[in-house]
DNA sequence: TATTACGTTGACGTAAACGTCAAGATCACT
DNA sequence: AGTGATCTTGACGTTTACGTCAACGTAATA
């Protein structure tokens, strides 16, 4: 058996998105769906590249740095030299989530400070209500 | 001395952002300078507020969602019940964050995988070269 | 055969977050 | 009094990422 398939109302229903949304994205080139007729057939890969688009998309990237970033994906063939531009945009982007992620720490740390001494005052007064 | 302030272009230097930026924000009340005649005087305050605005926005959060997030920083005060929905919400926010940081830590360690097989790839290819 | 479901291509509409003039005020110099 | 820098308030323009019709095709089903 091939793999699967999907019509475009399938993946629609899995990724909770519009038609409108997978139209949107074959124009812009983030997904290639080949043709029944007019009809467009979702492959497999393109199962995956809408998984990353959406993922992408949670992290605030623009459809168009998607796009170039799935692209990067592709490329896992190629000769040495392409294999090795390759290598080095890998790290760039790995440094940008990892700069995003310390920065996430970072506001998680400070929204932790500001809770904890909310709650502290919470049974401070909560003590000395009790002490009347 | 009193605290400092800043005109709107120290702050657009400050921040690298334009002075359209920040007249927007204060008309969606994310920021509340204060005049002087007609001219704004943005306080520490505002200047604090900018700073939390700017990271908000590089998680990819609105602008009207980083406005009610500014609104509940402030209510810090206020009675034991606005503090303890406080707390519930900061709560809700903190679960938000974690959620994205993990979902960026899978993606880093799924690139750097594609990374480590690119790189083993490589070395492979370069010792081939060498024995030839 | 008629309806229903699912799909198609335009084409125009929209909300968010500013950008970009235009026209004028205010202030520091010169 | 003139020049430049910095600021002001409109008001319209722009990009992104779709939403929302309209008008039509096709395929299964009642």
């Amino acid at each position: 058996m091939s793999d699967p398939t999907y019509s475009i109302g399938e993946l629609c229903a899995e990724f909770d998105v519009t038609p409108r949304t997978l139209r949107f994205y074959e124009q812009r080139e983030l997904l290639t769906p080949i043709r029944d007729g007019q009809r467009r057939i979702f492959t497999q890969r393109d199962r995956a590249r809408l998984k990353l688009i959406l993922r992408g998309k949670r992290f605030g990237f623009s459809l168009e740095s998607i796009r170039q970033w799935l692209n990067l994906y592709d490329l896992g063939d190629g000769g040495v030299t392409q294999m090795t531009t390759w290598v080095e945009n890998a790290k760039t982007q790995m440094g940008a989530l990892r700069d995003q992620r310390d920065e996430l720490e970072d506001a998680m740390a400070e929204l932790q400070v500001l809770i904890d001494e909310t709650e502290a005052e919470l049974s401070r007064r909560a003590a000395k209500r009790a002490a009347e």
